[in-house]
RNA sequence: GCGCCCGUAGCUCAGCGGAUAGAGCGUCUGACUACGAAUCAGAAGGCCAGAGGUUCAAGUCCUCUCGGGCGCACCA
């Protein structure tokens, strides 16, 4: 289909240079129509190039569509509307593309539209100070999937969970097992429980392992010394936690970057002395703030606070200068709702440090509303009130979780419903895509297991419009996972597949391939061989299974 | 108050400035003695929140208004 598409472009290119009408190159656009009956291709340069050719597009355009070349693409150029040329592409030409599948299965897809670019998406990044939530688990699958999206594209992308392991939360949570550690010997840590640590009941198997870890320690000798410690340990549990839960999803990082080693290489110090010397930073009121408002932020922000310790602000920006001095030309970053406040600063110390701000990409993954039915789930991580990642994973199960999360646009708000999630009949739309990769397999299995001999394949049979409209979503395969990473649009994916699924089912119900003659049974079962490739690649793009039955 | 996201069919949402605005669910009608009915064919259902503007062309871009969500710490 691109090749179609650039061959068209490059056509109208020269009939309009012929006609004395350079450099419009730019305004040719060749597009998948809308509509039905408007071709396979459409273009609306006519209307485009008006002003420069003064020339009616309707005229333009049907000269354009009258002396169009002779080629094995272009079966017909129509002249309709207001100038649009609308082209059918030949069959035969189309049929193509099922060969092109079979060349290579699992390859067919990529593109070179990233260009190699190296790209760092970090996400999830989740405290290490409780169990992930179900909120991850949406930037987990957006990040995950765009990764894989992005690496079939072009371009060579990386994962990476950063691990907040070295600031003030690490040390309530060893104020939290402390706690907990003391409850275990009789005494009663609730009633005066402080205010700013967490709550959480599940610290308490963390202050249980700890226990069974260090038998040997008097808990006597615990005291507020020892927060530091009982945190990193805590700290160490959750990571293991979020790693186990998360392969279980299906997400692997490649690498988990930890704050605590920017701290020991004293990155964050080094930020604020970078800054400073450019002369983006004044003291005022005995804290240093980064001058963050010169470069389009709403206010200044504190780095070094007046009691000498640094803002959480401050190894993030390290963090950030970091990706960039490793050499990625793209840094994604996946942040859940609550910190689009901190776009803006992160942006302008980017660009304060000399990085291009706009190669910055600050993605806003969409709050999670929980529902049950129609009854809102309150979830609170303070109160220790929510909804574990894992719980639904046990309750929907990965494919369905993963499709949820990445059939819709990744900023926008959503309702998840847990009732919904977990019905394992019709109404889950991942299963009519499953089906169809089932039937094709049962197909398969049925003809593998027959005593029908194969013949040679002859693809010029395949002439049905059902058949047309496989090859033809065959052959935007690519264009749909290029499109999908330029844009940061997963989404893309999960529509386009319900099509081809779609598309299947249709076809299967109104022809028979085993009952066929030989010549049609052969290329029906290569077209649907190649329907199958395509369902399996989309779908392990998206990390949800295509079972062989269902 | 300021900033970000969102207002499209009864519900959940698509929609890369182009032609008659789409899909799934729900509702209604129909289809299996045939490779898997978790399927298919069809119908009904819309002042794209509202008002201005830019454009040959606006659901899409710009401005304002209204409605919903979230954020605006010397917290992380």
């Amino acid at each position: 289909m691109g090749e179609a598409r650039d061959y068209i472009a490059r056509t109208l290119d020269d009939s309009l240079r012929r006609r004395g009408f350079e450099n419009l190159g730019v305004y040719i656009e060749v597009d998948r129509p809308t509509e039905e009956g408007h071709g396979d291709l459409t273009s609306n340069v006519a209307l485009k190039v008006a002003r420069f050719t003064k020339m009616a597009p309707k005229i333009l355009a049907g000269e354009l569509a009258s002396r169009w070349p002779q080629d094995d693409i272009v079966d017909s150029v129509e002249a309709k509307g207001a100038g649009f040329l609308n082209f059918t592409l030949k069959t035969r030409w189309l049929a193509e593309v099922v060969n092109q599948v079979r060349a290579d299965p699992a390859g067919y897809g990529a593109s070179d539209a990233g260009q190699g670019a190296r790209v760092l998406i970090e996400f999830v990044s989740a405290n290490p100070v409780g169990p992930m939530v179900i909120v991850n688990g949406r930037a987990a699958a957006v990040g995950d999937s765009m990764a894989r999206i992005m690496n079939k594209a072009g371009f060579l992308a990386h994962r990476e969970f950063y691990v907040n392991d070295g600031g003030n939360q690490v040390l309530k949570l060893g104020q939290a097992i402390w706690l907990r550690l003391l409850e275990m010997t009789g005494i009663d840590v609730t009633t005066n429980w402080p205010e700013d640590v967490y709550p959480g009941a599940y610290v308490k198997d963390v202050a249980a392992a700890w226990r069974r870890d260090h038998p040997e320690v008097p808990l006597d000798q615990l005291g507020e010394h020892s927060w530091e410690l009982l945190g990193d340990y805590g700290a160490r549990v959750f990571q293991k936690q979020h790693e186990k839960v998360l392969r279980q999803f299906g997400v692997e990082f490649d690498r988990w970057f930890h704050e605590k080693e920017l701290r020991q290489a004293h990155a964050p110090e080094a930020i604020v002395e970078r800054l400073d010397r450019l002369g983006y930073i004044a003291t005022e009121d005995g804290a240093r703030w980064f001058l963050s408002e010169r470069f389009g932020d709403d206010k200044n922000r504190v780095m070094v606070k007046s009691d000498g310790t640094m803002t959480y602000f401050v190894p993030d920006a390290a963090y950030h200068a970091d990706k960039f001095d490793r050499g990625y030309q793209y840094v994604i970053d996946l942040l859940g709702p609550d910190h689009h406040g901190y776009v803006g600063r992160m942006r302008a110390v980017v660009q304060a440090l000399g990085y291009p701000p706009d190669r910055l990409e600050i993605l806003i993954i969409g709050l999670v509303r929980l529902l049950r039915g129609t009854e809102l789930v309150r979830m609170s991580k303070r109160k220790g009130s929510f909804v574990l990642l894992e719980d639904l994973i046990e309750e929907a199960g990965v494919d369905q979780a993963r499709y949820f999360f990445l059939e819709r646009a990744p900023e926008t708000p959503m309702d998840f419903d847990l009732d919904l999630a977990q019905l394992r009949d019709s109404k889950n739309p991942v299963y009519y895509i499953q089906y169809a990769g089932a039937r094709i397999h049962g197909i398969l299995r049925q003809w593998r297991e027959s005593e029908q001999q194969a013949a040679p394949l002859n693809l010029d049979v395949l002439t049905s419009p059902l058949e047309r409209v496989l090859m033809i979503l065959l052959s935007r395969f690519p264009d749909v996972i290029a499109r999908s990473a330029m844009d940061r649009a997963p989404q893309y994916l999960p529509r386009y597949l319900t099509e081809l699924a779609g598309a299947f089912h249709g076809f299967y119900r109104e022809h028979r391939i085993l009952d066929e003659e030989a010549p049609l049974r052969q290329a029906r079962l290569a077209l649907i061989e190649a329907v199958l490739a395509v369902l399996a690649t989309g779908l392990g793009l998206l990390g949800i299974s295509l079972p062989q039955r269902m």
